[in-house]
DNA sequence: AAAACATATGAGCAATTATTCATATGTTTG
DNA sequence: CAAACATATGAATAATTGCTCATATGTTTT
């Protein structure tokens, strides 16, 4: 009927009633952050998420580029990855500057790069 | 009618026509990663772009946990937990040895610290 | 071996998401 | 200022996803 965790300094039985690990469940509830942080963490990670954005990535890993080319390069529509930038942009991923009619997209930081790299190593190892 | 990339080298005007900056859309596509490397990076960075996961792997940065403590301690049904912890193992972020009755579920290796690390960095900047 | 317990999993459903299409916004060029 | 160009965006749709419920698998206890 309740929710809430109980807290007895007992054994380390688990799991047969609402008795769990206690300390870890304590331990571990004084160590969470705040719950907007989880949610941040975990939509900076979505905006990761995708193949068509980690290609976006990639290509600006190499360069400076307009949306025409990205779509070019990606051999996908304008509208597509002008989708995709918008997500990136909001995670801040990415800016862009305007240069004349073209919008010249680029990496916001070197966090992208570190992260990436970090991903690439775990799917490597 | 054709989708391949035309490679010029011209000037720098851009997106007029099928003529992009070939330069750079030639320079993005040598350095650009096989798809399917692609397509697990989007994939190991899925399983970071969730919520449930998120906390899930703060809960282990604390301890080894079971996935009744896991339930208990993140407010959830141990179905939605089993299901999660599936996804986890899946992109090698976590893992799980029996003891007994219960399977202990642990951080796979210390990439998954690192990264919720610089992802922490990214969103705090 | 049966009962109790801990975890895993398949089906179903609601919510989210990636793309397309049509069109709007903003810039440059004639 | 009109036409052309580059990008952004709203609506619609198909695919994916996270959770629930029911049940299956595997372990321990009696």
């Amino acid at each position: 009927m309740d929710n809430e965790v109980k807290m007895m300094p007992h054994g380390i039985e688990c799991c047969d009633e609402e008795e769990v690990h206690a300390d870890k469940v304590q331990l571990v509830n004084e160590q969470m952050p705040p719950e907007d942080r989880l949610y941040d963490l975990a939509e900076l990670f979505k905006a990761f998420g995708d193949t068509t954005r980690i290609r976006i990535l990639f290509a600006l890993f190499e360069a400076d580029i307009c949306v025409c080319d990205l779509a070019a390069t990606l051999n996908m529509t304008q509208s597509a990855i002008s989708h995709q930038l918008r997500l990136l942009k909001q995670a801040r991923l990415v800016s862009g500057r305007r240069e004349g009619k073209q919008i010249i997209y680029y990496l916001a930081d070197d966090h992208v790069r570190t992260i990436i790299e970090k991903g690439m190593e775990h799917i490597l190892e």
